[in-house]
DNA sequence: ACGGCCGCTTGATCCATGTCAAGGCGGCCC
DNA sequence: GGGCCGCCTTGACATGGATCAAGCGGCCGT
């Protein structure tokens, strides 16, 4: 395959915020002008369904801003969430043409997205990209099995508060006492937690009443004290040995 | 790296019962002497622990025979499986160095082990086995995703159900009607389902009392109308699109 | 052969969460 | 500006599964 001139898009890409942790990450020179070559942005409004369950899905991609769900449903409409991807990402799978679960923008979504057969093929001459696909595969499962315990065996009131510690985690730049905008509605927070919009409305409330959390504003919470939230969502230091 | 003789191990390789779908199956020739030359066998006996949350786990490997599980705990000691490992299945992760669950097995086990650093230098240079890996690992993503909908949104009996299709599928040797010993303790079982042991059987004994399923010996079940337990489970064609 | 333990079953009761229903608040469109 | 709709909250009640408790049968070690 010939070389492939830097271009334009290359440029951009060395701009990109999710450039050190994406699918991308560890490609540089030829490989990442391979990629930029290849690549195309499409955006999608919050709410917007970008494929159904079964359905084909022609490309993959990396998230550059926004948050997408993943879901799998029942016949008779019961809908849980079995993924919440956020920046840098990766949706879709190598090698298979059809999701086997809805994905959907959960707020304004911008992906950047590669041919499928093009990205196979990119795999296939750059073992770095697959590689680092593996890890954040990997790094997938991890989380999708910690998903497992909370879907199995935590309370209402612990899957509210580990769902909340997720995202103060992730969107604290490290103010005091943090602060974030729930990405979700009600309905998707229950979709992702097992439980229905109105355990998880009472829960919120509960926590609010009790003082762990604060509300402010229609999408914003607050928590001045992290620890005693971790602490309601049941979630030890397992990983991390306490001897 | 010189070329490495084949010798037995290898010719023990291409018998192997696992030689074609585990992480090794797309190896000829030099890769299969290569991880030949690496592999060890080890065997536990059912119930006995392989490696502790959290602690260190010095090689990964394949299981040949039996049935390995994964749980996550809480201080509590609510436990929830979140992995069950059969014939095939790969165990550990390159690159990591401490489990993040615990690793038991289920039945009486034996793994062909790799030394983790060893197989992580053999990833490198065989780009085969690394390709292999992520396919396996984006199949177990996809089970884990189906068993989050389980824990998520299905009721005991669907649980129930959902095992037990799970288990006469994978024993069925296309005999009818479909028999299976039971791989798992009705602990385990409960464990698997998000459950209780008490409601496991519950909804076991039911299933026989509405004539879905018949019990057969300490371990055994058996299934005349497998279409009428896959309605049980709750399981609609999805994937399989309907249209 | 016997006793004890383990895995399992079954029954009675309790309670967390689901279900059904009403109402509030804010934004948007006419 | 008014009305509607989407999102959220709260209350009353129903129920599926957990909890607590008892007992059974097979297996193993003495």
């Amino acid at each position: 395959m010939s070389r492939i001139e830097p271009s334009l898009a290359t440029e951009a890409c060395r701009a990109c915020p999710i450039r050190h942790r994406a699918v991308c990450a560890s490609c540089e020179g030829d490989e990442l002008d391979r990629l930029a070559a290849m690549k195309s942005y499409r955006s999608w409004a919050a709410g917007e369904t970008i494929v159904l369950e079964g359905e084909r899905l022609p490309f993959v991609g990396s998230i550059v801003t926004g948050c997408a769900t993943l879901t799998r449903s029942l016949q008779d409409g019961r809908v849980q969430m079995v993924g919440l991807l956020m920046p840098s990402d990766f949706v879709g799978r190598p090698g298979r043409e059809r999701a086997p679960y809805e994905v959907a923008a959960a707020t304004d979504l911008v992906l950047c997205l590669f041919e499928r057969a093009a990205f196979e093929r990119m795999m296939v001459d750059a073992p770095h990209v697959g590689r680092r696909l593996l890890e954040m595969s990997l790094d997938e499962l991890d989380a999708a099995r910690d998903w497992m315990l909370l879907l199995g065996r935590k309370t209402a009131r612990e899957k509210v508060a580990t769902l909340l510690v997720a995202i103060l985690r992730r969107a604290s730049t490290a103010d005091r006492p943090l602060r974030a905008d729930l990405p979700l509605t009600r309905d998707a927070m229950a979709s992702y937690l097992g439980l229905t919009i109105e355990t998880v409305s009472r829960q919120i409330s509960a926590l609010r009443r009790d003082g762990v959390i604060g509300l402010d504003g229609a999408r914003g919470i607050v928590c001045a004290d992290l620890a005693a939230l971790t602490v309601e969502a049941g979630d030890d230091g397992a990983g991390a040995p306490t001897d």
